[in-house]
DNA sequence: GTGCGGATTAGCT
DNA sequence: GCTAATCCGCACG
């Protein structure tokens, strides 16, 4: 029997990742990010991140130099970086690796698992993509926007749990088991040039986009 | 101060 | 497939 805890007690720290990248990819798939607040408590299954890491990343914000926009990406593994694209989108990226080296992971689909305020098991699949599939979408549904960067992956109102949530819609509870104890958990593992960086040079060649190809809330095959 | 363009999405052809 | 929407960071002057 697996055991239970409080999903909370669960949550990846700073430390998993001050790694390098694209293992912190990899490991990030299949992993659940929870955002509660008072009146909100929703979960998402990851299924889709993207890499940008490094000097010579010509697709990554801190290619260029440090600026006030995007300095936490120099900063130590474990932190939100957050930025409006368009105008009208907000981005939701964790930081990765130690000080001073600029690494962050966008994580650009999600699985909705779970929604204090939605019967999610009433929604089809085309309605719950609307929901969590894309970076913009992702963060329109979990409230994000930009009053979360430089915020820390160890607060209380947005975390990843390594571990499998189930939830009960009708009495609004949830639970967490631990990873290991569950079979149901498997990811397939593809990688992919990343999307929308044709600008990028050759940079934009890079295969730093990670997913899922057994999820059908992934952006794109 | 001005101008450009983007790690996107929705809606239409 | 094409394009409008809509804001701000950033380079240049």
């Amino acid at each position: 029997m697996s055991e239970i805890t409080k999903l909370e007690d669960s949550k990846l720290s700073k430390k998993f990742f001050e790694r390098e990248t694209h293992k912190v990819c990899r490991d990030l798939l299949g992993k659940y990010l929870v955002f509660q607040n008072r009146d909100n408590f929703k979960i998402g299954r990851i299924v889709e991140v993207e890499a940008y890491q490094g000097f010579e990343d010509k697709a990554s914000h801190a290619s260029k130099k440090k600026t006030s926009r995007n300095e936490v990406m120099y900063g130590a593994g474990g932190y939100y970086y957050i930025y409006l694209i368009y105008g009208m989108y907000y981005c939701l990226n964790i930081v990765t690796e130690k000080e001073s080296y600029p690494a962050a992971i966008l994580i650009r689909a999600i699985e909705p698992t779970y929604d204090f305020t939605r019967d999610l098991d009433k929604m089809s699949v085309k309605e719950k993509r609307v929901l969590g599939s894309g970076p913009g979408r992702l963060c329109r549904w979990l409230d994000i926007d930009k009053s979360f960067n430089g915020v820390s992956v160890e607060g209380e109102g947005l975390y990843v749990t390594p571990n499998i949530v189930r939830t009960n819609v009708r009495t609004r509870s949830t639970e967490s088991f631990s990873a290991e104890a569950s079979k149901n958990n498997r990811c397939e593992i593809v990688t992919s040039k990343r999307v929308g960086v044709d600008y990028a040079g050759e940079s934009a060649n890079n295969e730093w986009r990670y997913y899922d190809v057994t999820s059908s809330y992934i952006t794109k095959k």
